[in-house]
RNA sequence: GCAGGCCGGGUGACCGCGAGCCUUCUGGCUCGAGGAAAGUCCGGACACCGUAGGGCAGGAUGCUGGGGAAAUCCCAGGCGGCGAAAGCCGACGGAAAGUGGCACAGAAAGGAGACCACCACCGGCGUAACGCAACUCCGGAGACGCCGGGGGCAAGGGUGAAAAGGUGGGGUAAGAGCCCACCAGCGUCGUGGUGACACGACGGCUCGCCAAACCCCGUCCGGUGCAAGGCGAACAGGCCCCGAUGACGUAGCCCGCGUAGGGGCCGGGUCGGCCGCUCGAGCCGCCGAGGAAUCGGCGGCCUAGAUGGAUGGUCACCCUCGACAGAAUCCGGCUUAGAGGCCUGCUACA
RNA sequence: GCGGGCGUAGUUCAACGGUAGAACAAGAGACUUCCAAUCUCUUAACGCGGGUUCGACUCCCGCCGCCCGCU
């Protein structure tokens, strides 16, 4: 994933948290927030993972496993919008015994649940 | 069992990520986390702060020698403790400068005293022809027993973590370093050692424990931290108060020094960009000095620089199935976490 | 990046270096026809590992956890 294509700056997120809507499930939770009008270059994502899931290894790997899993879906997530992420407890350790595929489905999840 | 050192899954393919370089402009090449990157416990480098100067206060530190930029660091040695040994651990200056503490128990917890017990002496009372535990000693000039008195003494008693050196002998009315021998401690001298210290001789005879209790002594310490700091961008108004009778710098206080600005409220701007940013007390190899830490010389190498923050996905094969864990200015240490494997030396047992 | 504070019964708080207490809660009993209130009794704890000391919740060092600041 490129950069252009990451949400790159606080205030970014927070106009997704405060703009946005918000739908969650048992491992993730998802915000989305419309761009301005006109605005079709790409979705952008952020992932926020909370100390509190683990160390810096566990959050970073679970970022980078997240990213990898959104670049590898086909365009459900329309392109005017930016995006978060927000990793809920649990899902790090869940990844590691059921693996990548299985995080793939709970990313469709998540994204079905929100009705885009 | 102990000590020291090292490695920390590997190889290949495709698709991705960050940086640099090249480029025919959409691709190619190269590099891309750790021994602890961690905790932030010490020490620096570096940067800035209208000065960093002194005193007090405060903090840190504390055997000796060497190393190191420095350090709550390293090496070697001494001393003390633990262990059968290899070895490990130790904030390890001062208690005859002062203050304070030593619960319970115990007579007494520190410049001494005397509860019980012991010992002669003096006085009083009661007695013994056989008495006294016993005698060849002593005893009606009163032994012995009881009571009282002023003394002597600190060996014994029980308490305690700890009781005024320990053991043995002499000595004495009973005793005591009162005297003697050995041991421990202290002091002086000598010898060895750079030194901590060790050994020996002599001396007088002894001075409790706690300073990780206050403290005393020696040594060291300006503050803030890359979110430092610099460049550029944006905004650049109003009111009030204090101030050469010194505000403010200045930090806990005082002195000294510097200097003309400082503070509050409202309004406005900025949650962006570039640099700092990785070549350094650097790493590797060889040689030399040294007992080692380490230092010197020569040759070679360039080895992450992100900024919501770069290492992931899929597949194949192999092995002993892979722990703890992710750089954020850099470096030297300490501490903590940690699956497995390799090498070297030593000790004990068989 | 820098700095500060706190860990004690189930909970909220105490304790000159010398036996860890109080309140509430919980359990049992008493009182009551029953419940509540009241009274009595009981159960329980110094975050972990070293060190100093005769002796450590207390003093020192190192970890672990939680909370809070500054920029």
């Amino acid at each position: 994933m490129q950069r252009r294509h990451r949400l790159s700056r606080s205030r970014d997120f927070d106009a997704v948290y405060r703009h946005g809507r918000s739908v969650s499930t048992r491992y993730l939770v998802l915000y989305w927030f419309e761009r301005e009008a006109g605005d079709e270059n790409a979705p952008r994502l952020g992932v926020a993972v909370p100390k509190k899931i683990g160390g810096s290894v566990i959050r970073n790997r679970i970022k980078r496993r997240l990213r990898e899993a959104w670049a590898q879906l086909p365009e459900e997530a329309p392109a005017r919008n930016d995006y978060v992420l927000v990793v809920r407890p649990g899902l790090p350790e869940a990844v590691e015994t059921r693996g990548f595929d299985w995080l793939e489905e709970r990313l469709g999840e998540v994204l079905q649940k929100a009705q885009l």
